[in-house]
DNA sequence: ATTTTTCTTGAATACGTATTCACAATATCA
DNA sequence: TGATATTGTGAATACGTATTCAAGAAAAAT
């Protein structure tokens, strides 16, 4: 029933051979514009689109990028989801998605899967990856490259944002606030973008001459963050500031502070978050935040990726984007602060 | 550089012909266990892996699905999304993801392209399609479905909650509660979702005797319905109720009301959403909605999907699935309400 | 007008796998 | 044991396209 139209019906139809309406549906080809007119005539009639996996087999590029993306409740990935896709599409590619639904999951299968369907590219988001797969697919030369995650690799290429340096910005900004009782609520501790923001946020406080009262890794979930900030306010030494490792948390604690602990905010504590999806700019939360430059890191993302694939193979790079600290009402701002 | 491994790589090494090593990998064919000991061993050793798009090519199935989305700031489609990917991936079928990402965009093009990659089967989300490509697709046999969204086609498959019950259900239940200033804040008119909560909402306040103060199209979107509560609420006559066509827009009307406009929810105003995204339950918001059971419409959507490209062609259908409404604290609730 | 060059086109082939088909080898039965 | 049924395997081919390669037509140069 569902009889496919080939090139070659085409051909025969238009009265010519099968590569000559190869040609014609070949960019940079070319072909006299009688029979062009003709071929696509007859393409039309017949209801003919290439076949893209033929084309792929013989060509050896699918124009396809794999993906790989986790945390999909964490707003900040649909966004980033979003602008890759809409990227990608404009340089001809389509995206494979697929989704790592728990942290503990295995990833390499995946990987492994991307391969089969010879993606030219692959782009995973806030997951790590084997050193097994990293080597093999440094030997088969497909380009990879991790999103908002480094890895301690040097075949690996990672785009991130300055995780350390944002880490410090905000405990300068905390401490100078005149907070003195600094609680973080860290990004898990099993990755780099959890890692370098609270030692960052570390590294800030004690040159300010400061410390944390208290840090509890929650692993970037809602409810465990929700979790700590209840453990957080039932100790004796009670938080003036907490600092979440991203804003997906930051509402957690928002909403616990004030719906549970009836605590007012910037008042009674100070909540600062990290990434500066959509909503932190809503007027119910309006949180103070550090901005990834999301769209920066996609078009830089994009941009290494067909790099690779396209010219000539570059190095693997390590790229970290520069983000503001964008103030709104959710913490304390100090006095004459820029 | 990128040296592939091919069947007759591994056929050669393991000293067996190249069918032999593609028996190994096809599931249901038959080989002595000593071969294909020594086939998986050689594979191994080589790395292999079948090449998919070859594999496709000759089975005409690519064991691929098409997913087009739109609206991906609701937090419902993520949501949806995610969900989809799994059932699929747990069915043996990859998803290539294509992102409409605004209202106008044709979305024809993307679906010739997703036919020019050969997939098995379409599922749409949140947009429609044009006519003539239904036609297309339908002598194609290619099976397509609509999810969340409607369309008057005889061949069209859709997957939808019960839009038109859920909006009579909010109707009586903000009539139950007193309202006699109902507004209503909806989806785009555009589409069968927005037009039959639409419907349904009027036609249940019309069976209690009551009727709307105001009705705003806000199209799904913040912006607008942020918009069109400041408008409701600068008319002389203020509403004491607002059903927004879904819970996106709830939000943006609660922070609006609650934030802007200085109002206590549910003193001084009711809100009722619809969806039930898993912020509704927020405890900031805890919006009161109907709940779309996306588990539901996820299951169902690729079920019939699977088996329309797997088993005997069913006949297209329209599966509208019933959603309760979940009370929270966003709407005040009538006495002894059950 | 003849040679050289450029441009078009078609015949043949390759991509990597799944699938007939025929044949050999083994197992089953009388 | 001989005939038949049953596997298991390899040679050949097909899937739909892109890409040599050589040849023919047209244009440019002599």
């Amino acid at each position: 029933m569902a009889e496919r139209v080939t090139s070659s019906d085409v051909a025969r139809r238009a009265g010519v051979s099968q590569p000559t309406v190869s040609r014609v549906f070949t960019p940079g080809m070319r072909v006299s514009p009688k029979l062009e007119e003709r071929v696509k005539c007859a393409a039309d009639e017949l209801g003919y689109r290439p076949n893209t996996l033929a084309r792929s087999l013989i060509t050896g590029r699918s124009r396809t990028i794999g993906l790989i993306v986790a945390y999909l409740d964490n707003p900040f990935y649909p966004e980033a989801l979003e602008k890759l896709s809409l990227a990608l599409k404009e340089r001809g590619y389509h995206i494979l998605v697929f989704l790592a639904a728990n942290q503990a999951e295995e990833i390499d299968p995946v990987v492994e899967d991307l391969l089969a369907h010879q993606v030219d590219g692959i782009i995973i988001a806030s997951v790590g990856i084997s050193n097994k797969l990293t080597e093999r697919i440094h030997r088969e030369g497909i380009p990879l490259i991790l999103f908002n995650r480094g890895q301690d690799d040097r075949r690996l290429s990672s785009v991130t944002s300055a995780n350390f340096d944002g880490g410090r910005r905000v405990a300068e900004f905390l401490v100078a606030g005149g907070h003195t009782r600094i609680a973080h609520i860290s990004g898990w501790q099993g990755s780099s973008t959890g890692r370098d923001r609270r030692t960052g946020f570390i590294a800030g406080l004690k040159a300010a001459g400061a410390d944390m009262i208290r840090c509890i890794d929650s692993r970037f979930r809602r409810e465990e963050a929700m979790e700590a900030t209840r453990r957080l306010f039932s100790a004796t030494e009670v938080p003036d500031a907490i600092f979440a490792g991203n804003d997906h948390m930051a509402f957690a604690v928002m909403d616990t502070v004030r719906c549970e602990l009836l605590l007012r905010i910037p008042e009674d504590v100070s909540i600062v978050g990290y990434d500066d999806v959509s909503m932190a700019a809503w007027p119910t939360y309006g949180l103070t935040t550090v901005r990834q430059p999301a769209n920066q890191m996609v078009e830089k993302t994009v941009e290494m990726l067909l790099a690779r694939i396209e010219g000539d193979a570059t190095e693997p790079q390590k790229l970290e984007i520069d983000g503001p600290l964008i103030i709104r009402n959710s913490a304390r701002v100090p006095e004459g602060w820029t």
